[in-house]
DNA sequence: ACCGCGCTGTTACAATTCGTAAGATTTGGG
DNA sequence: CCCAAATCTTACGAATTGTAACAGCGCGGT
């Protein structure tokens, strides 16, 4: 785990290989490159890839079938390269068990982006990206907790939590009653108008807002609500 | 699991609703189309999917930002569909916590077999899972065994252990009272709820939680619970 | 068989959450 | 300035959830 995710390319294409290896280490990961799918298999008995990029099309095996027993077996998270651009293609060989298919010519910087997502979903979730900070505040989506910069902490409900992300998702944008109504799942026009304020409300008292003049959640009477706030999402 | 795979569709054009959703149902999925991210959210709160499509360029929110919370807290897989070619969008978009990322126009049969590549990936590996560690904490189901990092040890029981696997198996994703009492055994709606209750607070006691705000297992009221933590299964 | 121990569900009651009701306050039009 | 509608706030209570205490059960040791 505290090591550099281990990718590896297989292309029979040395400018291939050479340019998706420099990329990818770039990127921070460690990769081995293989021409040929017996080099490759050989490989694979000493260690344990993460990713594998196969380009289909090599001169010795047939891919496809390399890459069933790779997602059988190895349960490494596969993608194919390939110059086949027929959707039937494409079809085949993810029902084959490819995690991903791309197409050549590609862009360096989607398999990057590719690979990253690969080891993403095979791994544990990589951190937990649910917090948010906004104009003297921090917002913890897992711990259900509001930190001031000032020390002031406070834990939010999961309704109240609703609402603030509905906010923090979009400051400095008009949210209608409407909108919130559905996005919070009110049922169709009920007197849940109230409720609605109410969760506002305790909101408002929790980010120590001013009744008279709210900083952050300003009323648009007949309207709805803005959020004011230069929101980041961590 | 015996149940169909769920797969939401989440886009502003109705004949590309009906067109995914009829490929999808034929292909052996259930489906939920959604016109509005807003709508999309409500239905969120009542069920989980366990793939996403989703188009960007909503009208009514912004969908990456929705997306960025779908892949993080719900857990399903999202997979976006997009009109925008550029490799900047896709790249954007995969960094952000989508699986994938397909493009406008489509075709059908490949829409069918990415989803059910993320249905392969996402699935529980049926292999020996056996030791799970999490969040300073590893989990022996051999051994009916809780040893944390610090150094504590707390052996639980096997009814504890099927609440905790329940939790390991799809953390950081809403666990309805519902799927957890089928999944347990307990009988239809009967006063088992306590039941589960008990269970859970005596994991957490084991777990060391804070009965004031417990940082592993968090409550959702009226819905179920959530497992926040990074798990990784040996 | 008896005893003791740990597991687990049940019960009862405490604590929490969250919508509703109701009255106060604010807003914007005339 | 007046009024009706919209919104805010507070108090309350129903529903939900937490947990301590108790009881039944199974099992191993003596």
């Amino acid at each position: 785990m505290t090591e550099a995710p281990l990718v590896t390319i297989l292309d029979d294409e040395p400018e291939i290989r050479r340019l998706l290896a420099d990329t990818l280490e770039e990127a921070g990961f460690r990769t081995l490159s293989f021409g040929r799918a017996t080099e490759f298999e050989a490989a694979l008995r000493r260690t344990t890839p993460d990713v594998c990029l196969v380009d289909l099309g090599l001169p010795d095996r047939d891919g496809l079938s390399l890459v069933h027993r790779l997602a059988l077996e190895q349960g490494a998270s596969v993608i194919i390269i390939s110059g086949r651009v027929q959707v039937q293609d494409r079809v085949i060989g993810l029902e084959l068990g490819a995690d991903d298919y791309i197409i050549k010519p590609f862009d360096p910087a989607e398999v990057v982006a590719r690979v990253r997502a690969r080891l993403r979903s095979s791994r544990a979730p990589a951190q937990s990206l649910r917090l948010a900070r906004f104009s003297g505040w921090e917002a913890d989506f897992d711990a259900y907790v509001l930190r001031s910069d000032a020390g002031a902490e406070a834990s939010f409900s999961h309704a109240e939590g609703e609402v603030l992300r509905l906010f923090l998702e979009s400051p400095r944008r008009l949210i209608t009653r409407q909108q919130m109504q559905e996005a919070l799942g009110g049922g169709a026009g009920e007197s849940f108008d109230r409720a609605m304020d109410v969760r506002i409300s305790r909101l408002r008292t929790k980010l120590g807002e001013d009744p008279k003049s709210p900083r952050l959640i300003k009323t648009i009477y007949g309207a709805g609500y803005i959020f004011l706030g230069d929101v980041t999402w961590r």
